[in-house]
DNA sequence: CCTTTTATATCGGCCGTCTATATATTCAGT
DNA sequence: ACTGAATATATAGACGGCCGATATAAAAGG
């Protein structure tokens, strides 16, 4: 069974700022890196992630830059800007409540009978 | 700031059957339960339980029947079926691998700075 | 008597994600 | 030289989940 895409919205911004925090990356790394990252568990789109990084530098998160392609088209590198980091704490503290809610959800279920 | 919506998409109806595991509930009873057992962090609409009711009702993960109200309206009962308990446990499943692939992206980020 | 609470229900809309498609370049195979 | 795969970015159309607004109905409380 594939993950189930509808357990998989909402946090992808959030994942997207987290990768920038360790550097400037263009999107095409990204895709590669959270796959990577996450055990194989994401595997963010072309289609999704693009107009999201377009949303992003449009609220001013992230910035973009033009950067030399080693192969290929030339890339579009993408930087975590002020604001975006900002936002990446309250999206991880929103987060970190969201999980943990779940969790209390399911564990505290059977325990009572 | 409020718990960021998007952010919380897909796992409502894991929650509902969840809830059933304990016992046969209705869906008023529902939306106060998860509020209590998640510490007041879910706030489910009536506008999103009773649609996605009708939803699990077909797709046969519950079933419902007429019981006497207390007060007010009359109540309508959901019970748990076998795929309900079986659809339940998968998407538990799911829910854990992506819980845990987010933590991964969230906390190995960092380290190796 | 009127408002609140209990209780179920539907509709329209927003937003996030996916699929499909388009474009452009480089490298490997034949 | 030609073809396909990989690299790399981009947009449009569709789908599905959740919410706000609204409607209905009956009992309890002020």
């Amino acid at each position: 069974m594939e993950l189930d895409k509808s357990l998989v919205s909402g946090s992808m911004a959030m994942l997207v700022l987290k990768l920038l925090e360790d550097g400037d990356k263009y999107g095409y790394q990204m895709i590669e890196e959270l796959r990577r990252r996450s055990d194989d568990t994401f595997h963010l789109k072309a289609g999704t992630l693009y107009p999201l990084l377009h949303g992003l530098e449009e609220k001013g998160l992230v910035t973009a830059y033009e950067g030399e392609a080693a192969a290929g088209k030339p890339r579009r590198y993408y930087r975590l800007t002020k604001r975006g980091g900002a936002a990446l704490r309250e999206k991880e503290a929103a987060w970190n409540d969201y999980a943990r809610a779940v969790g209390r959800v399911l564990e505290g279920g059977a325990c009572l009978a």
